[in-house]
RNA sequence: GCGGGCAUGGCGGAACUGGUAGACGCGCUGGAUUUAGGUUCCAGUGAUGCAAGUCGUGGGGGUUCAAAUCCCUCUGCCCGCACCA
């Protein structure tokens, strides 16, 4: 028998499915649109880096088996393919290269969307754009605008981050550790004027939504609801000894007898103000400046204090004064940049205070301490209690006296209760020429004013000068002249471009009408959103799914689309691993230049042996990388995808192995060996009729299998699912004898069970098994409840929680026949000793437990 | 520091709402087939023991007729946030 032909049988069917057209998406006045559910299917499209990686391949072959999966259901389904096409990498291709970066992306696209297609994946080819497309971000800069129109947007002069590698801001969310999300650079502050996107406007709705998200995982939940950081608390006015005001935010207005001084932030405006004419706190400013951006170790920097002379009245008490000093552990960005020191009951104030010699007062004190001798040491108390020392709180429990102090505060008219978020507003302005350009003006007279929609779309500049220091958009004085909109007097255009994450906050919507005349084609989104299956890595925990959120809630806002989530169901896959090897010198070696005796790896080249390190995820660094399109050459795209799918839960990392991918290539030979080697089938769709003991155990494997895929794929369980389906294989090999139709039907079963998974092998055996129509155009087979259920159960006993024996018996069986069988069980008899049994306990269908 | 997760054979992992631990795959051992190897097929594969059996899901304790699963506690690893008042 002639073995599998991956290579030529995938490029035939990859042509076949293309001629047939059948993954184009379903119109929605078709017939089938009324009746049939829809199933909106997205993986994160891909930066078009220029080839795909194992990552890629996982990915979208999870995608595609739930897209595959659902057709067959009968799901209207929507299975898109674009590409998040702006970005940094074009730009450092360009200069270094001196090619333009459109030509690099569209370049990349095309040879990236060719190792796609290799794969066989059934997306829907004719909705793919890339947001580089000058009609993709014409749309783009139009939804700008009605945000700008609609109050979302603003512009402002804000201290940001500035990536000093990058040459651009960057937002709060692309700040990690300090340092820049792509360049790792630390992180500088710069004082510039920008455009933000109001997305602490939605703070409350992107908290509150998160609880409906039951399909997310739960940790990428926690997650963005820590980065939201909605605290609730009171916020009250100081009047300061030069009767000045100063506010400040706390959640414990409970301990504001326990205060020793106010801190301020050394950016906070008094502070800066009193630095003006204070060299000495100047100074101190510029040091705090230095430790908070040149190293990210916050955590060994010492709580430092300059005192102002300033003195803080206590609100309720004139002549209690309170030191107003400015502190290098307070933060501007947060509340209203200052506070009051309560050491006792927080453990940063504590430190200070020890540090300066101020006064530690326990005003909370656990249940049942005595006031008089509660010292909190060096360890601040943070716990519940009774207050102390609170002149009219005393006594209370901590929430109420909370609620006294801003009860009375409000009534006196110095303070409120507020809720403070973490979430700052979205920066999006960036200073690079590869970029959706911001449809504004700048006028002289007239000021910002938004290019009028006829004047849209705003094109980057054919050519793009790499040659210039700084923003090349900035320096391409004729791209940037333009007349205003207004006045009609010489202006100039806003020179930055729109973060890479706006591009990818509403692509998604944009898949369901890619050619509509408008940003969103209102019938089209609402059919189709929100996304029902989203697939992608947890490195887009915050970023991404943050602001796709935001987006598309601030779209829902403005009544452009229905739902105000776009994901209901997400999941984060794992990543792609690979042991590692280092020579003798401590150099990486590649997989390809290793090959594995006796458990030793040795280098092809020289035969030395090489130190075997831990899996790590593939990475260029450290030369673990298997290009896929290496696996499909020799094994087929079929191969690749079983291994992404096999072994390892889909939220895991998973290893990369030659013996994992040789097993994987082994079994899609012996299904064909099973589909194709047919003597003795029974002709397609004969009728059933064997009764025998083998046929009905091989009928009762494949109606098994059936129920348990379906199960395992509705779950995402791929690994649960393959393993199903070696154990149909393994039944259909054990029934060689069967009867012919039995038979049949689990070849066939299995044929089209795997067909999510290894779609072109599916099609050779379906057809070599005298099938006119595609396993593509077949619905998904069900199971016969009457044969995943069989009328016995083997059934456990254990004596006194041991397993003894095990017997078969009717299913429903009568519980006191059981009982009596289980205790006739010779295994049971020996092991009870004669001794009486004082209980049994009969669980139906499943165990007895004699308890002796 | 705070928050979250994980721990099962040589390896990846399975085990529904507590009910026969180790499905399935990889690897390994033995055998058969083949002109040679890969291939294919059969048998075996948690530990220990000749056997009956005993032990066994990171360690310790608990609840229960029954615990990988629930509770307490300790250890180790991973992830997120990190001076957020």
């Amino acid at each position: 028998m002639a073995r599998y032909n991956a290579k030529e049988s995938e490029r035939r069917w990859q042509a076949e499915w293309e001629a047939r057209g059948l993954f184009k998406t379903p119109a929605l006045d078709s017939s089938r649109s009324g009746a049939a559910p829809k199933c909106y299917v997205l993986e994160m499209f891909p930066y078009p880096s220029g080839r795909i990686h194992m990552g890629h391949t996982r990915n979208y072959t999870m995608g595609d088996v739930i897209a595959r999966f659902r057709r067959a259901q009968g799901y209207n389904v929507l299975h898109p393919m674009g590409w998040d096409a702006f970005g940094l990498p074009a730009e450092n291709a360009a200069r270094d290269k001196g090619v333009s970066p459109r030509d690099w992306t569209y370049e990349n696209i095309a040879h990236m969307r060719g190792q796609l297609k290799m794969m066989g994946l059934s997306i829907d080819w004719s909705r793919e754009f890339a947001t580089c497309d000058v009609a993709y971000y014409h749309q783009q800069q139009k939804l700008f605008l009605d945000f700008y129109k609609a109050g979302f947007v603003h512009r402002q002069e804000a201290d940001v981050n500035w990536d000093p590698v990058d040459m651009t801001v960057l937002a709060n969310e692309q700040v990690i550790d300090g340092r820049g999300w792509r360049s790792g650079a630390v992180v500088e502050r710069r004082k510039l004027s920008q455009w933000f996107f109001r997305i602490t406007q939605f703070a409350e709705e992107l908290l509150a939504g998160l609880d409906t998200l039951d399909r997310w995982p739960e940790k990428v939940r926690l997650m963005q609801k820590n980065w939201i950081g909605k605290s609730e608390g009171l916020r009250f006015q100081f009047t300061l000894s030069n009767a000045q005001k100063l506010d400040v935010f706390t959640t414990r207005p409970d301990t504001l007898f326990g205060a020793s001084f106010v801190a301020l932030s050394p950016e906070h405006p008094l502070a800066q103000d009193l630095a003006k004419k204070d060299e000495k706190l100047a100074a101190f400013i510029a040091e705090c400046r230095h430790v908070g951006t040149a190293e990210a170790d916050i955590e060994k920097a010492e709580k430092k204090g300059y005192d102002t002379g300033l003195k803080a009245i206590h609100p309720f008490d004139e002549s209690w004064t309170l030191p107003v000093m400015v502190a290098n552990f307070v933060l501007m960005g947060y509340g209203t940049g200052a506070i009051f020191g309560c050491p006792a009951h927080d453990q940063r104030d504590l430190d200070f205070a020890r540090k300066y010699a101020l006064p530690v007062t326990a005003v909370v004190v656990p249940e049942g301490a005595d006031p008089k001798t509660f010292d909190v040491g060096n360890q601040a108390y943070t716990g519940s209690g009774r207050l102390a020392n609170s002149r009219f709180l005393d006594g209370m429990a901590v929430d109420d006296a909370k609620a006294e102090v801003a009860n009375r505060l409000e009534a006196a008219g110095i303070g409120g209760r507020t809720v403070n978020y973490r979430l700052r507003d979205w920066l999006v302005s960036r200073q690079r020429p590869w970029g959706c350009p911001i449809p504004m003006i700048h006028c002289a007279k007239c000021g910002v004013v938004p290019v009028p929609a006829e004047q849209l779309p705003v094109k980057l500049p054919e050519k793009i000068n790499f040659a210039v220091k700084g923003n090349p958009l900035d320096a391409d004085t004729a791209w940037k002249s333009t007349t205003c909109p207004s006045c009609g007097g010489a202006a100039t255009r806003d020179t930055d471009t729109l973060d890479t994450f706006v591009d990818s906050s509403w692509y998604f919507t944009r898949f369901t009408a890619p050619a509509a005349a408008d940003p969103v084609d209102k019938a089209a989104a609402d059919y189709w959103l929100p996304v029902d299956q989203y697939i992608g890595g947890i490195e887009h925990a915050i970023l991404h799914l943050l602001y796709a959120r935001y987006i598309t809630r601030a779209m829902h806002r403005l009544g452009m689309v229905k739902v105000a989530e776009p994901f209901a169901g997400l999941f984060t896959q794992g990543m792609v691993c690979h042991e590692t090897y280092k020579d003798a010198k401590g150099d990486w070696v590649a997989p390809d230049e290793v090959v594995k005796e006796a458990g030793k790896a040795i280098r092809i080249a020289d035969k030395a042996e090489l130190t075997v390190g831990p899996s790590e995820k593939m990475s260029k660094s450290r030369k673990n990388v298997i290009a896929p399109e290496a696996i499909i050459a020799d094994y087929g795209a079929d191969t690749i995808r079983w291994f992404m799918l096999s072994d390892t839960p889909p939220e895991r990392d998973i290893e990369w192995t030659d013996a994992g991918a040789e097993g994987c290539w082994r079994f899609v030979q012996r299904v064909w060996r099973l589909a194709s080697e047919s003597e003795g089938l029974s002709p397609v769709g004969a009728p059933i009729t064997a009764q025998d003991a083998a046929s009905l155990d091989l009928r009762r494997a494949t109606h098994k299998a059936i129920a348990a895929v379906t199960e395992h794929l509705e779950a995402l369980r791929f690994n649960s699912a393959v393993a199903q389906l070696y154990t149909l294989a393994n039944a259909i090999a054990a029934g060689e004898t069967c009867d012919g139709a039995v038979r049949r039907e689990a070849i066939e079963t299995m044929v089209l069970l795997s067909a999510p998974m290894m779609p072109h092998l599916a099609e050779e055996c379906w057809q070599a098994l005298g099938h006119a129509r595609l396993v593509a155009e077949t619905p998904w087979p069900k199971h016969d409840p009457k044969l995943t259920q069989s009328d016995q159960v083997v059934m456990a006993v254990q004596v006194n929680g041991k397993r003894r024996a095990e017997f078969a018996v009717a299913k429903n069986a009568d519980p006191k026949a059981v009982e009596k069988l289980a205790l006739e069980q010779e295994g049971v008899i020996r092991a009870l000793g004669g001794k009486t049994p004082k209980k049994v306990i009969v669980v139906p269908n499943r165990i007895v437990n004699v308890v002796a």
